[in-house]
Formats: C-alpha cells, structure tokens, sequence
DNA sequence: CTTGTATATCGTATTACTACGATATACGAT
DNA sequence: ATCGTATATCGTAGTAATACGATATACAAG
C-alpha cells in the first residue's frame, strides 16, 4: 500500500518531495546538467555521457518528462530534449524557499 | 542490478542525489520541519503529526538517521531527534549550487 | 516485581525503482 | 524497397521503498 497516505500529506511537502524523488538517481542529476550546459538540446549524446544501457537513458528521460521537468520532440530520427524551465523553477524554489526557512530555524541542538 | 552503477557517476552528482533522496517523501519533509521548528527536539510527538502508523514513523526516522542529517538519543522511555545541522548544511549547500548553476545556465528552450 | 508508556524492530505484503537485452518503430539515405 | 541509425517500449529480474500490525525492549512509576 506504498504512497497510499501521499494525498494526507501537505501540497507542499508533496510538491517538495516529488521534486526531490526527481533528483534522486545520479543519472538524473547528470542528465539535467547535461541538457542545462548544451544549446543544442541533444537527444541520445546522452547515452554517450553516462554508464548506463540505451534503453535505462530512456527511462530515466521518460521519467523527467512525466515529472514535466523536461520536454521532449522528435527531430527527424533522434529525439531532442530540452528542459521546460518554468516548471523547473517553480520547483526549484518551492525546494529553496523550504531549505531557506529550515536554516533559518537552526538552533542548537538538544542531543 | 538496482544501483549497481552509482560508483560510475562523479561524487557531486551522488551526494546530491543521495539528499535528494532522502527528502523523496513528504513524511521525511515534514519530520525535518518540525525537527527545525520545536526546541524541544520531539520523540514520537512526530507520530501525532504524521498520518502514519508509528513502526513506519520510526522507520523513516532511522533512514534520515543513517543517511546522517539527524541524530537521536534516547532519553528515559523516550527517544529525542534533532538535526544534525552540519550534515544538513553541507548536503543543502551541495544542491543550491547545483540549482544555482543550473539557473544561470538556462537558456532559450530549443524545443 | 508488575504495569503502562514510548520506541524500535521484525515479519510481511505491495509497489516502485533501476537495470538490461531484445524488439518494435520511425525515419533518412541508398 | 532495403538498410542503417536513433529511440522508445516491452519483458523481465533484482533490489529498494513504503506501510502496517505484532512483538520486543527499555524504562518510569507504583
């Protein structure tokens, strides 16, 4: 009954959380980065970059996308990706706003 | 074969994922606030705050424990947590460099 | 010592994640 | 039409994550 309880659980602390289930895989972070740093949003020089099988690539952009952190059009025979920027903001900053108000709240600990 | 791979992408990209990992559930977010929040670093005053049974209460609490971001003692019947906030810090750091950079990288869409 | 309270751990079930190879699909080029 | 390239999807397997109830443990109080 894994996630059942998701629903209980504050929006945002959902939202938070899935973005951070997003970055949570190597890969991921990589590929981010990856479609972050090239103009030409590349499709499989993906695959190139990391050491992991064709088809696992694939699943981790299917992933991404399903998220909405990045799109994806085909291009002839290749696949060209591109992060969808407003979504990754928007998350980004529900994510920096919450790590801003924990280190606000720091005080010494008590164990 | 899950995971097998992790020692194949750079350090950075693990570490990042590895907190992003752990804040990959709302329950975990919330554990985190209210650690944050109370001074008094509360035991299973937690598991009145989560729509979730105790057993799985603790287990998320012994997964933040070990990944390192809090520290629990045990004190008469009850068991106190509380951040550990240089673990805390140094993780956050890691992933608002990451997000920073990958910030100024943003460029037009290309697809 | 017994009882009650607070926690952790165990056992278990379900679902999600990660990975790979094999296959299907889609298209350009010949 | 055929071939090659690029990609997605399917099938499958192993591992991890999530959840709960039941049980064990540890201590305070009586």
């Amino acid at each position: 009954m894994a996630l059942a309880r998701t629903e209980k659980f504050k929006r945002k602390e959902i939202d938070i959380a899935a973005f951070a289930k997003a970055l949570a895989h190597p890969a991921r972070i990589a590929i981010l980065k990856t479609l972050a740093e090239k103009k030409e949003c590349i499709c499989g020089d993906l695959v190139l970059d990391l050491p992991l099988a064709q088809s696992t690539v694939s699943q981790h952009l299917k992933s991404l996308k399903e998220m909405g952190l990045i799109q994806g059009t085909i291009d002839g025979p290749r696949s060209r990706y591109c992060i969808d920027w407003e979504v990754f903001e928007r998350y980004q900053k529900y994510l920096a706003d919450w790590s801003q108000k924990m280190l606000k709240l720091r005080q010494e600990n008590c164990c």
